[in-house]
DNA sequence: GGCATGCCTTGATCCGCGTCAATTTCTCAG
DNA sequence: CTGAGAAATTGACGCGGATCAAGGCATGCC
């Protein structure tokens, strides 16, 4: 019931899969000779909560996009310790730069809840791509999309304060949403969530509690619940 | 003299506007007709030193390669503060993003030290990359290792102490440099280094000196040289 | 239902780093 | 060469957030 970016809603429980990718961002309005060449190697997977698609590193064969669920993407950096790279919602893309990189995937993903994603061959991606500059510009569009995301990212994480931090993330989450409703699906972990934003999860949740005393969200089984987006604004420089 | 990644050093004071842009990775190996119907959209600009390229939020129209020099990118956030984002150095490419977002340039560009750019028209450049596989193909791979340079860059910020952040950056840059010298050119001011790695300057200056201290670095007229990789790679996660 | 395991929450403590302030060194115009 | 202004350095101090520790609350397995 939540609210998807990309406008695949529609198409929550189809198995078609022509369907499907035409309706992601990336492959839609393609020439149907493009599509029906790609068609074979595509597939449709389903990946059980908690489950790994892929490990960082493992030598990467497809590109992957989410059409229900949701994922994220963690980086098991030189310790132990391992980082909440990016949260993937339904109909963004996973390991496109797989295509160009020869390091294989550059981050290991792993499913928040029972998801639903689109596998696309790698070879056979950049055989289309050299072949179709729509579909080349799409995914040109869609680069320079996430760079413009990892632009915010690491401002986010330079500059500011944990009370700073969390409440642009949340205003970002709330810009997204549609203007209807106010619910930040939480999908995530709280860990997962202070992972993302560079903090420490004790941190996170002495922030949550104190924008709940001012009365700027709201917890609803699980959920934060945005109530005052101007005073969250506020907060976020 | 020093090194170039991108393998143009050798056309240093060259003002053959063609030669400059096939040595680049970009536009390197394209069909001689792409490039002479994009030639008359390419210019060679000189820019002193402290001189402003373009502003953030001015409306794009150029994509630009740095072919001589030194410049820094920087970010007006919210506050007063300013941020630098990103140095670059010769044979880097500035401004992508403005080929597919209408949001104007993402950053201000400032040059450290007289610099010399190929300035080419973002909407020729669209149109050539439209018709032109190969041309958008190099497109691709240059936004993937932008994306890859963020996500570490991300990483960095993200997890690292004062000293580690350093450390991993003074050994990143050492890594990209030839190996027989150790010379990390510091063309930038030390406050500028400092906020890109989200650093107070006091601080950074605190931790060159205890890495001077520990015989990791040496200060050499304003640059710093690296006597010892194996001791920064220790610090660095 | 009951127990167990893991996560969230809350409290107490500590330390790294940002801030402020004072001194030295660098840069460059004249 | 000389002086002025900017940047780099060094020191003292305080705060924000990480860490450690303990208790409350879910979820899942038997």
């Amino acid at each position: 019931m939540n609210a998807n970016i990309e406008g695949i809603a529609h198409l929550e429980g189809t198995t078609d899969v022509r369907a499907l990718l035409d309706a992601t961002a990336l492959f839609g309005g393609l020439d149907d000779a493009v599509l029906t060449r790609l068609l074979p190697h595509v597939s449709l997977r389903w990946l059980g909560a908690k489950k790994t698609l892929y490990d960082q590193g493992q030598p990467g064969s497809s590109v992957f996009v989410l059409i229900e669920g949701s994922m994220k993407l963690v980086r098991r950096t030189g310790g132990a310790r391992e980082h909440v790279v990016r949260l993937i919602r339904p109909g963004e893309v996973l390991a496109e730069t797989v295509l160009f990189s020869s390091n294989g995937y550059p981050a290991t993903a792993v499913a928040l809840e029972n998801s639903r994603l689109l596998e696309v061959d790698a070879r056979q991606f950049a055989v289309s791509l050299r072949e179709n500059p729509l579909l080349a510009w799409n995914v040109m569009e869609r680069l320079g999309k996430r760079i413009e995301e990892l632009q915010a990212q690491t401002e986010l994480l330079a500059t500011h304060t944990a009370e700073q931090k969390v409440a642009a993330y949340l205003v970002h989450r709330y810009r997204a949403l549609s203007p209807s409703d106010a619910v930040v699906t939480r999908s995530c972990r709280r860990s997962d969530l202070a992972s993302l934003l560079a903090l420490a999860p004790e941190t996170l949740c002495r922030v949550i509690t104190e924008f709940k005393r001012r009365g700027w969200i709201r917890s609803e089984s699980g959920r934060i619940v945005i109530t005052d987006p101007k005073g969250l604004s506020g907060a976020a420089p």
